[in-house]
DNA sequence: GCAGCTATTTTTAGTGG
DNA sequence: GCCACTAAAAATAGCTG
């Protein structure tokens, strides 16, 4: 699904089709986490592939052969309290930085507007011209969020400038 | 994953939390297909949900049991070599996202400098002084480490500023 | 509750180191 | 073979009828 569709059938290439697999099964896997712990349902699935000695499993053996077991209409219960409870607290963990992270980026991306807001005041003109149409929506809504305190950092900045040049002689060159 | 990002969590709400249960479900079915036609390996899985009376399996009863037979028949210890258990995967995946907090906090201050420099060509005297003795500490080695790209940076700014204000009437106000 | 819509996020095929 | 990157493709959260 990206740079190029791919036809839905047994890729021949036995190169890409490791590579496929190995990425293919890190995403699958992803998506089986999510959605346990999203909807809080129980999943189990086995992956063999020629790829890998041994099968791939989620989430264990254990739970496959819980899950197994239900699957089969043989009642057998919880013996993985343990287990629920490691994966809240991994994922709390995981909320947590993910938070941070998330945090960090829209500061980083203040920042990246300020830098373009300030290389314009100072004179780089193609600094808009050269950004990408998404930076360029980012720099619109920056400004329009921020157009006051902007305009009031141009007007002294505006200040500082004319009183800086008519106190040594500002003239080009 | 649209519209809004969503927390890694349980979704306490009961209507978004089927909807999601039964959207993500039918791309997960849709992941396995995929990943087992292009691939050709063996999958295959189960989910137990209090929403369906029957777990869900893919591809069919037969197949899965095809595939658990298999599995069910090695020893216990290859079982579990590879399995991806929720703890090995999630820790994985919070290294990564640590990982990535780390880089981001380097181009951060990366930003936090080149605002520095910036503002400073823009004429505030003041930013300098208002620093902290850390920030400056930090923007000294930015300058010396960026030295070369800076001072071709000052260079073509002034060569811009010089080139503008000889075109139009730079004349204050 | 469910089916359809889209803005947005996430996944991934191909690529180059 | 593995990792990081990026453009393109796919999945999906929140809405609407």
């Amino acid at each position: 699904m990206a740079r190029k569709k791919v036809k839905l059938a047994f890729i021949k290439n036995d190169v890409s089709r490791k590579a496929t697999y190995k990425k293919r099964k890190k995403g699958l896997m992803k998506k089986l986490s999510e959605l346990s712990i999203l909807c809080g349902v129980e999943i189990c699935a086995i992956v063999s592939s020629p790829y890998d000695i041994e099968p791939d499993v989620w989430p264990s053996a254990v739970g496959v052969r819980r899950t197994l077991a239900r699957f089969q209409s043989m009642p057998e219960s919880d013996q993985s309290k343990n287990m629920v409870n490691q994966e809240n607290y991994l994922s709390k963990r995981i909320q947590k930085v993910e938070e941070q992270l998330e945090k960090l980026r829209k500061e980083n991306r203040d920042k990246e507007m300020r830098e373009i807001m300030y290389r314009c005041l100072v004179g780089e003109k193609l600094v808009i011209k050269n950004m990408s149409s998404v930076d360029l929506y980012d720099f619109g809504r920056f400004l329009e969020t921020n157009s006051m305190e902007i305009r009031n950092k141009i007007y002294a900045l505006k200040k500082m400038r004319i009183y800086s040049s008519s106190n040594n002689t500002s003239k080009p060159n």
